[in-house]
DNA sequence: TATTGTTATACTCTATAACTATA
DNA sequence: TATAGTTATAGAGTATAACAATA
């Protein structure tokens, strides 16, 4: 049967590799005594210091959810909550030094598996899926909010990796 | 700049595009009361009527975590528990109509949606993605087993979509 | 003894609803 | 009144450790 060998199709691949690679995040996280969503926060943080409902948006969950995660981080010395002097109702949420050097590390790691996948791949090929999944991910992000259900806010619903 | 127009690295497209696949799905299942992880389990039984500890494997969950995830289903009437006649400590996991009736639509969701993402995308370039991604998800299947830490099992981490 | 599955326990993550405090 | 954030509550998902029953 040539299922394996021709190749998955568009969506079996995409889905399959999508639960791959949040495998690769949870373990290498996990290595690091951290979570997939705590990477992902500290990745947000690297170059920003954003209020509880920014960081709602990008990562598209409720900010109760939000409050939750970030103290919980708070607790384990990853981020900080430091006020925010032009809202006294605000608060801005700030990486630590060490969640910062937890960040490194493991973004250094999931680098390295990530692109230990794409081993089995050309130069080109390599190349070629940058770019093809790129322009899934800038459809990704504006058709998200459309084709769902009518009462869809366009969150930021691909998360960002690390910075960006 | 041209980090837009020419593409994000490998790595960052592979990790940003799983996260928008998890939340399609997150959102496909959710609008019918479901979970990812009962998509999931439920995509497994669609031909096959497997033990916790086969399910354990496939989904690359302890079977502690399946216990769980079959009781919670099971309740909601999707799955069910059968006796295993060859083995009296064994039981197999069943899907009910109800379970096969809601994956189907789910995955008709899922499916219109990841395809509506591919619309960017030429034929070629459809036809591409999938063939690229199926030699990294073949290479995961061995890689993941390998790479992290000294100790780690070969799961079958990837996690299948609906059957296969 | 080894294997299959469950239970007890403990976290993380997430959401909804109600609330506080500031604008 | 509207906005920023928190709290209370609840449920899903996951893991580890200890256990029961069968092989």
């Amino acid at each position: 049967m040539p299922s394996q060998s021709a190749g998955l199709g568009f969506v079996d691949a995409l889905v399959q590799t999508s639960f791959l690679v949040q495998s690769v995040l949870t373990k290498a996280a996990a290595r690091h005594e951290l979570t997939v969503a705590q990477v992902r926060l500290l990745g947000i943080l690297r170059d920003r210091e954003p209020g509880m409902l920014q960081l709602a948006v990008h990562l598209g969950l409720d900010k109760s959810s939000v409050t939750g995660l970030i103290s919980r981080a708070e607790s384990r010395g990853l981020v900080r909550r430091i006020p925010d002097l032009d809202d006294g109702r605000a608060i801005r949420v700030s990486a630590t030094a060490l969640g910062r050097r937890l960040t490194e590390e493991v973004d250094g790691e999931i680098d390295a598996q990530i692109r230990a996948l794409g081993d089995v791949l050309t130069m080109a090929e390599h190349r070629t899926v940058g770019r093809l999944l790129s322009k899934i991910l800038i459809a990704g992000e504006t058709t998200i909010a459309v084709v769902p259900p009518p009462d869809q806010h366009r969150d930021a619903v691909a998360g960002d990796r690390t910075s960006t």
